[in-house]
DNA sequence: GACATTGTGATACTCCTAGTATCTGATATT
DNA sequence: AATATCAGATACTAGGAGTATCACAATGTC
């Protein structure tokens, strides 16, 4: 009862998610589908057979993407921990052409509210991971035990995300972390 | 010597503008230049008359909205002062329509450079334009003389952006002073 | 008033790309 | 052998940006 023609050629799928990557990274969105099928070495039916849409093709790449592993450190203390966190997302934001695509994905969910949502959840599940971080640290007394931690996570991701998308330049990691634990006043 | 023929219109620019403005508000950049002509009651070619390409109506549009003003408050302390600037911000991003707009605005940063360069100078000139609130900080001693203001104003714009881009809820102007004047920490 | 000149609106194109449909051939099962 | 599914190629449709051309309107010059 079961697959009776011809077999999926499995390296079909994984060239053109791998061509779809690449070129997101590469160019953006700015790309063909002609152009994924040719860097694939496929026909550019088998793209549409994949996807439905090019659309459906970018969330896939975009939340391959977005999908990258975070450190959690535990330095014994909040601020070496949170030194780790933002030269981390520091690091990201200098990988080349992430800065573009970061900006066309943030457009595309002008667009469409589920890569608004796909960018929000991902956003979230990577701050989450390092929860502990601020755990230990609520717990060693360096942090109040009601603080806002979706503030003090949003504060430098945010920060960093605006500087990342308008191209302009971060500083180092240590005026960061002395500024998110003190502020800017002098006491 | 001079004007020949028939002159040109005048209210005929400013219905263009006022069309393209609205649409871009109010459907971000997802109309055609049929629509722009059909709102403005006017001729599909009078559009191409004044712009040669969608893409210079959009950024004339873009930044005459970057372009509304915002209040340089005197209230006798930083945190007053602060207070009211971020008030009007986060105000600011209410605008109904804005925040998709400002997506697929910087959306479009990733494509044309000369978009993320109107972002960056149109964002930077806002905030000049409140310097001297923190110059009256630094007199009276509220801020050390070397504090870094454009990290400052970028670290809580950054985050009302990366919220505001996201559909996420902003919280209180009090609760972005305080964590701004005095840190994360206890004390 | 005749005429040239320039702005306006309408319409018919071209070009590009996403998405669809179809055809041929290859590879598998029964 | 017959049949079912997959791959590649190609031709189509649809929609929107940008171009070209038309007739008409309004203003100037003679």
């Amino acid at each position: 009862m079961s697959a009776r023609g011809r077999k999926p050629d499995p390296t079909v799928d994984t060239r053109i998610r791998q061509a779809a990557s690449g070129l997101v990274l590469t160019h953006g969105f700015d790309f063909t589908m002609d152009d994924v099928a040719a860097a694939a070495g496929v026909g550019r039916a088998s793209v549409f057979r994949r996807y439905a849409t090019k659309r459906d093709m970018l969330l896939e790449a975009i939340a391959g993407l977005m999908n990258t592993h975070v450190a959690i450190p535990d330095t014994g203390s909040l601020e070496g921990d949170l030194r780790v966190v933002i030269s981390d997302t520091l690091a990201l934001w200098r990988m080349p052409g992430l800065s573009r695509t970061a900006r066309q994905v943030y457009g595309e969910a002008g667009r469409d509210p589920a890569v608004a949502e796909l960018i929000r959840t991902s956003m979230r599940t990577r701050m989450e991971r390092s929860w502990v971080v601020y755990e230990r640290a609520i717990e060693r007394g360096e942090l109040p035990p009601n603080a806002d931690l979706w503030m003090l996570t949003d504060l430098f991701s945010g920060f960093v995300t605006y500087r990342g998308l308008l191209d302009l330049p971060l500083p180092e990691p240590e005026e960061i972390v002395q500024v998110l634990l003190h502020g800017f006043t002098l006491s």
